[in-house]
DNA sequence: TGTACATCAGTGAACGCGCGTTCACTGATGTAC
DNA sequence: TGTACATCAGTGAACGCGCGTTCACTGATGTAC
């Protein structure tokens, strides 16, 4: 029964990603160690440095894949889409959807801040999430559903409402399962969209 | 005359949450220790020990006092509202003065999940937060400013919209600092309003 | 009034622990010839 | 084709460190008498 294990595992790198995923998942981004994420992946205390720097690298970039799922996640709920104003909704949503599913991403993220401008593909990744809903906001803005000028305003506050209620939701404090909080923010989207407008 | 006997020193318990949101503020609930906060009080590393249970005692006693002043924040904000709209205006404003002025009070209060539920009055200190937007909001309501009902779905609302512009500004995401987070927090409160009015 | 005493907030040494990181190493793999 | 070798991903021991917490203690203070 004793399979022995391969001295080179093919995908070590993401392995450990998600291990660090998992256990920030556990014990919070506190409590997190090197140590504790390698023995997960069932690897040397060791390993995790022929592919991370060291730990605070490690943490950017679960936070920049963090990103990549946020932006993927929203997409995917904007496909089904039948308006500019639908599709925003749904980003909101999908938003929303990826916070509840993985809350430890959000974490580091947003409010830890070891993981900081180390790695360039961070604010990349950060920088597609944010465009993704200013390219909703822009096609609401064309199809008249929203004043035209600036989108930046609508952007930020549409994130600040999303954010905050998805941040909320996670902390426990919400009044709400994870369904109810879906069906809130359609209702938080549709308040935001109404008041932007004039 | 006091009704209990004055101790040894003067307050070294409200010196203590003192050094220990000045240590969070510097490295972050992650590197806090108690160690540390003992050090800056210029206390020996066991004083804190008459005072706190242990670590996670002391980070609880720092979320409830960060509920109590988020409320003293917005009750000081709104007492120069001239209107029931304008108060409840005034009040997001409080939160994210507040926010903005104690980032590592936010952290500990909603993001920290090791201050959870041990202390009777962290609970009561959040409930008195929230109550104070609730009462903000019906008072609104009763002035024909939102419709009648129930006042949950507008308060929730609103605290999303505020909080998550709050994270945001504090994460560093935002275009703006804090003179432009405070006018664009007015800016996302008329929207809330405005959209939450049928 | 002075003094004895109880109380309890402080001290400092000691503990066991697990961390991040470095080091010298070993084993597996791809390639040149 | 086999072999030599470079490369690189893994290992395990070791390091220094500071942590949280426990322990036995000290000494300042309020109160009883």
């Amino acid at each position: 029964m004793a399979a022995k294990r391969p001295y080179h595992r093919a995908n070590l790198k993401q392995t450990l990603l998600d291990s660090a995923v998992a256990l920030i998942a556990e014990v919070g981004p506190q409590a997190f160690t090197l140590r504790e994420v390698a023995r997960r992946a069932a690897v040397s205390h060791n390993a995790p440095y022929r592919h991370f720097r060291d730990k605070r690298d490690l943490l950017g970039a679960v936070a920049a894949q963090g990103f990549d799922r946020l932006t993927e996640s929203m997409h995917k709920a904007m496909a089904d889409g039948s308006s500019a104003s639908d599709r925003l909704r749904l980003a909101g949503l999908g938003y929303v959807e990826f916070a509840l599913a993985s809350p430890q991403h959000i974490l580091v993220m947003f409010d830890t801040p070891s993981s900081d401008d180390a790695r360039p593909e961070y604010a990349e990744a950060a920088k597609r999430a944010f465009q993704t809903l200013l390219d909703a906001i822009t096609a609401v803005q064309a199809g008249g559903g929203l004043p035209p000028g600036d989108p930046l305003p609508f952007a930020i506050a549409s994130w600040a409402g999303v954010h905050g209620l998805a941040k909320l939701a996670i902390s426990g404090r919400l009044p709400f399962d994870a369904t109810q909080t879906l069906h809130f923010t359609n209702y938080l989207t549709r308040v935001l969209t109404r008041g932007m407008s004039p």
